[in-house]
Order: structure tokens, then sequence, then C-alpha cells
DNA sequence: ATATTTCCGGACCGTTTGGTCTGTTTAGTG
DNA sequence: CACTAAACAGACCAAACGGTCCGGAAATAT
């Protein structure tokens, strides 16, 4: 096994996410990931100065996976439609489909992870959690923004707070998912909030029920 | 000041309720307990064996006193009306209302944070958030297999996902309001998973903003 | 009043844990 | 090939941690 350090530093990421979706960041040792990924002390600190500093380097790689996937949805979206109603819809459906091939509770959010310890952390990973949110919040919010525009909703309702709803139901099902241990529980919740979706902004005339 | 057991039982309970909800399960130590509670080790080795022994206890109690809310704002819903659509609405408002008094971020609900750290657990731990996660989706899903019957919902739901989405939303916003550090949080989006219901069950006609 | 049990303080202990240090191997470079 | 720097292995360490133990104080029973 030749020696490729950009490639072990890449697996003790993604053994240190796994093991801290299993078993919180406090609960993940740094023992448990040599042992995981089959390294020494030696190699772990050649990487990470300290435990913390991974915390912070899992932060940002998730958060940025997390971008590209919204952003690549989100593309693929606005290329099937130019109503930003049905691009929408079409963004929760594709996460649905997302969910609905997986055979076991995902592991779940990294983030949501770190918000029930949050404490733990210094201000500065608390504050790139926050961010992270808040960017999420951002992208939905404007699309909202222009759906409220041109559909009236039936409810008096915000777009920051739509697209938090998108946000919440995903955390809240990934949650339940892992305690029921249902892997349906995130397409299900996405298609009531899809649904939602739908009647908040759907002409009384023409409601049809969805597929 | 006297020696009272149960008392001092019970603050090491709300301490260590409080403190795991703050740095997580394995985040939250012993001595942090003993310094928040301001007791001895051999005060807390005296009413717990072992800090997993605490955990359970912790956990019967959140889910009994849980328990407790939910059949009370039940009964409290059920006094109001006699229509079962309209007691889940109440059923949801009173629980924004709850929600709507606090001035910082609700502190996050226990089971949650034990989820995120599920590999911790002993079997006996995991049936148990297994149990009540279940027990509150048999509580609303009652009521909405009577509403389903007796209003055609506009959309092709199930009882039993229309009563996980309860728990979802609030659990989703429990993470949200803590990562934004918005006490807001619950109780809006609670009330876009109140507006969803009456939008699905509401008759076409009678459709009417909601206050 | 005495005995007994519960309750608790605090020193102590073995293990775990994050982190260090030294030496060795491998990859790149002239 | 010689040299350098990065990439590791693994023994080692100090602090933190969960838990034990015993003495004593406070409540309760006799």
């Amino acid at each position: 096994m030749r020696k490729d350090g950009i490639a072990t530093r890449e697996k003790i990421l993604d053994g240190a996410r796994d093991l801290v979706l299993k078993l919180g960041y406090s609960g993940m040792k740094v023992d448990h990931v040599l042992e995981h990924v089959g390294i020494t002390k030696g190699a772990f600190f050649h990487h990470f100065k300290t435990k913390d500093e991974l915390a912070k380097a899992l932060l940002r790689r998730y958060a940025s996976e997390d971008a590209l996937i919204y952003a690549e949805t989100r593309a693929q979206a606005e290329k099937l439609s130019d109503d930003p109603l049905q691009q929408i819809l079409i963004f929760i459906r594709l996460f649905e489909d997302m969910f609905s091939e997986m055979t076991e509770p995902y592991p779940g959010c990294l983030l949501a992870s770190y918000v029930y310890e949050l404490q733990q952390f210094d201000d500065e990973t608390r504050s790139l959690l926050h961010e992270t949110f808040a960017r999420w919040r951002t992208l939905l919010q404007e699309k909202f923004t222009l759906i409220i525009e041109r559909y009236p909703p039936k409810n008096p309702v915000s777009a920051s707070q739509l697209a938090d709803g998108f946000t919440v139901v995903l955390e809240g099902a990934f949650i339940l998912a892992k305690a029921m241990n249902d892997a349906r529980m995130a397409t299900e919740q996405l298609r009531l909030y899809r649904n939602y979706i739908e009647l908040l902004f759907a002409a009384p005339e023409q409601m049809r029920a969805a597929a």
C-alpha cells in the first residue's frame, strides 16, 4: 500500500463522519477512527492537530458537499421548468427520489448531530453551523419569494418560513427514521411537505390529486 | 440544608437533562453534573449505580413527562370540540402557544439527543426510544384515522404519516431553533403544519384564511 | 435514648482518552 | 543516487473520567 497523504486524509474524514453519525461527536473517540480506518495515531495527528480540528474540517466538508447537492438538484429542477412553483415541486420530488432508493435509514445529518452537542464547540464552529443553515434557507427562500408574488398563497406565509420548512422536515425525518428504523420516513415526510406546497399555492379550480 | 433523598435525585435528573441537551450524553460528564447540581460523587453514585443507569432513568422520566403533556393537551382539545379535525387543530395550536411564550430557543428533545448517539446505548434503551416515539405516533394516528374517514383528504395520505408529521416538524424545528438561535422557530413551523392539515381536509367551498 | 438505615462528603483508584515524541519508511527532486 | 520533506508507526504520557470505598452526618425506627 503506497503512501498517499490526501487519500488517507479523506479516509479519516469519511470514517469519522460515519462514526459521528452513529455515536455523536463526543462518543466518537479517536481510537475508534484509527481502528475503523485502519491507521495509527501517528497518521491521524499528522493530518489533524487536534480532534477539534477534525470536527471543523468535517463540518466544512459536509457543508460544501451538501451545498453541491443542493445546487445540482436546483439546477436540474430549473432545467425541467421555468415556473418557480414547479421548480420547487420538482426539487422536493428529486429529494424524495434520492431517499426512496435507500434500504436502511439515512445515517443522519452531521450538522444536526453537532447541534445537539452545541456547547461543546467554539464560536467559530457554531457560526459555521449557523451560516450553513442560513445558506440553505436563502436558497429556497428566493424561489418562494417569487412563488408568493405570482401565486397568492391560501394562508399568510413568509418565504423564509416555507424555506425553513424543508430543512425542518428533513431533519425531523432523519431523527424519526433512526429511532423507528424506518428507511421510508424521509421520502414520506417530504411528500407531505410537497403536498402542502401544492395545496398552498394551487388555484382553487385546478386542484388535482398528486401522483 | 436537610437531607432529602428523592429531592437530590430529582435535582440530579434535572441538572443532567439540562446538560445533556447542551452537550449531548457523551459530552455530559458526571463531574459536570456534580458541579452543576452542587453535590459530590458520593451523592451521585448513591442514587445511580452507573452513568448509563442515569441515562435510562432520564429517558423514562422525560418520556413520562412528555406523555403527560400530550395527554393533557389532548384532553383539553377534546373538551373544546367534539370534531376530530377541530381537536387536532386545537391540539396543534395549543402546542404553538406553549412555545410562543419562550424567549430563547427550546432546549431540545432528550430523545432526539439520544437518537444521534444511538449506538452508544444498549438494546433496552434503544427499544425504549422506539416505544416512546411509537406511542406519540399512535396518539395522533387515532385522531387522523377518524378525520380521514369523515373528511376526504385532497391527497392520498395515511394517518400514521400525518401523525409522524407532527413529531417530525417538532424535532426538526428544535434543531433549527438551536442552530439559528431563533426561539420562534417551533411556533412558526407548527403553524405551517396546522395550515397543511387545514388545507388537506377543508371542504373546497368553505376554505377561509386562518388567523 | 439507642440502634439502624439512608444519605452524602471526599479521598482514592484503574482505565480511557487526547495528544506527544522519536524513529522509520515512502514520495518527490536535482 | 543523494537529499529532503512529507507520511506514517507505535511507544509513551498527563489529564480526565467513571466508579469505589469508607467515614460520618442526618433521618427513622425501636
